[in-house]
DNA sequence: GGACAGTACTGGACCGGTTCAGTGACGACA
DNA sequence: TGTCGTCACTGAACCGGTCCAGTACTGTCC
């Protein structure tokens, strides 16, 4: 079956090209009856447009992309991205929008991947993911001109339209947990400090202990498992450990579950486990994990809506998503005495 | 800056707009000598061609496509996935190809997705996952003509291209590992029985337990912790409960750890696990789980590569990938008598 | 020296839409 | 009655490439 095009149903219906782009596209320029009968012939012959022709007259991908710098494998692993592709995906099907997903990496990569994007006018707007601090990829979105979306806090955005989380506030309410429970050091098993959202949460961590009055410490990982497990390993392994941890993902609070295990210690009764980015994992170790729980893939959904309103017009702001909530369970307790 | 094209190009050579295209593409119809030139002035402007006029003309997407009918949310906790994606995404990128990934609720989406690609000519080709036993979409691309990669067994494959893996061979390795241990009584928690590979391997679980002496049993689930936890309680409250469990996956396999925990049985002094599709989760528990191991990335190349050739005009063919290897950890050994 | 082949190029159709300038008919208004 | 504006529509340019048919020129061979 040879592909339906407007020439096609133009000279069924008798109008030209013109007036069937009219028709379709509901823009004024012919009389109802026209319109009516084009989008007849239209029916009938099962038109459906082709996005790449209209793409090349109106200069418009259709498509949103996003780069995540890490290798394919350590994805895999992290639970929070597929989620997150997840929620955009949502958005922008409703929109006939497709996503360009790369994965590539390194850092160099990515900004290579962004230039390449914009001349080629592959993508209309981008969702950035991982904010650093001095972070070389918004310079040089502002130089090409992307929409952008940052995943990211407004103190790190430099004017780009953010979405955030409001890690302090969340991690405020983590500590304040601890501290209620009675417990009076605290560790905090973090992921790399040039992550922006890592750094937020040092801070906040480093706030909320003093204000609670709980000796802290902190230990930083590059988010993965063996990295948790190590961390763990090496507080617990101190003249003074923590009673009480608090990790930046939910990956490495499982692998930590299973080195207090392998050390023979208890949770929770000897040391509360406090998880980041709740997903089914936290609910499926023995005991369950105590986690900071925020929807994700909602979150993915709002960023792509942003990023929408972006190529509406919109100015560039921050905007608060949501502040992930305490969801207490069975990994923390108060201290043994 | 104004966009660079052909035409400029060829007016800055002094040749025409189709002299310029075969110079640049390498294709015979110009001297050495204009050819570089052209590429000269090309390099000057910085030229980048417009992939979406190429396709208009050359009827094709560069791009492949990938559904998976789950929702956002249980997408994230499988990692399979995102690095299967993230192998595809590596052999793509390399051609300059892009992937269109979309997650769907339900079969009935996915059925209408491929219209929609097929018509609009979105995509070259599509990759298949999650076969089931009469597949629906099976007689769907090949009505539609779409070049397809079935990620599953040649036996459900209806003469499509596919890439699979031998989980026979490797059903048959870990009921030998566990016999090997002296196991007598072994039971299987499986994912959904209408999945094509979990056919497969209830199949080669029989085979193999009915060849090694041992006595089966089998409990289907929908891959989740939950259900993998709940499938766990009920095979150990049995009267006579198993002393060796292999899952169809790795978080089932963690969910079911913490189900012993809950329940005060020993792992592995008292039942053995072992998970399917070796990841990170696997070594971070506390035993270590024995998995069936495979690189998922690889696969998710194999499969990337095998729908290119087949865009080169490859006959349909069935590709054994590999055989998951037993890694053998801390969670099998003999039982306790 | 004429037929023929091969090389290096030109010009233009084409892919399938969008969009703009122009046109004819008609009605309203001075 | 002439002028103007509006409506409904046409025809063609355009987006930026690919690719085919045609042409001018050179060289070879009989």
């Amino acid at each position: 079956m040879a592909r339906v095009t407007i020439r096609e149903i133009a000279r069924r219906a008798g109008v030209s090209k013109g007036a069937v782009s009219y028709a379709l596209n509901g823009q004024p320029g012919v009389s109802e009856e026209t319109r009516a009968r084009v989008l007849k012939v239209a029916e009938e012959l099962e038109w459906v447009p082709n996005p790449v022709a209209r793409q090349l007259s109106v200069a418009r991908s259709e498509t949103f992309g996003l780069i995540l710098a890490r290798p394919a494998q350590t994805l895999s692993e992290e639970p929070f991205y597929m989620a997150f592709v997840g929620g955009l995906e949502g958005v922008l099907s409703e929109r006939s929008y497709a996503l360009a997903l790369r994965t590539v990496p390194g850092s160099e990569e990515e900004l290579a991947a962004y230039r390449k994007w914009s001349r080629e006018k592959r993508v209309d707007g981008v969702v950035v993911v991982d904010i650093k601090a001095d972070d070389p990829r918004i310079p040089l979105l502002k130089e090409l001109g992307l929409p952008t979306v940052l995943v990211g806090d407004p103190s790190l955005s430099e004017g780009l339209t953010c979405v955030w989380t409001d890690s302090t506030t969340a991690m405020g309410e983590a500590v304040d947990h601890v501290a209620e429970l009675g417990h009076r050091h605290v560790a905090r098993v973090a992921g790399p400090p040039d992550h922006g959202h890592v750094w937020i949460r040092d801070q906040a961590f480093a706030a909320a202990t003093r204000r609670t009055g709980l000796t802290a410490e902190v230990v930083h990982t590059d988010f993965s498992g063996d990295q948790g497990a190590s961390a763990t390993r090496q507080l617990m392994s101190s003249a003074t450990p923590p009673t009480a941890i608090i990790y930046d993902n939910d990956l490495m609070a499982v692998a930590g579950l299973s080195t207090l295990g392998n050390l023979g210690v208890r949770c929770p009764d000897e040391v509360t486990l406090i998880a980041w980015d709740d997903s089914a994992l936290c609910r499926i170790t023995h005991p369950t994990l105590t986690a900071m729980s925020h929807d994700v893939v909602g979150y993915g959904a709002e960023v792509a809506t942003r990023l929408f309103d972006l190529l509406e017009g919109a100015e560039p702001a921050a905007h608060l998503y949501s502040t992930p909530k305490l969801q207490t369970r069975q990994s923390s307790g108060p201290p043994r005495r």
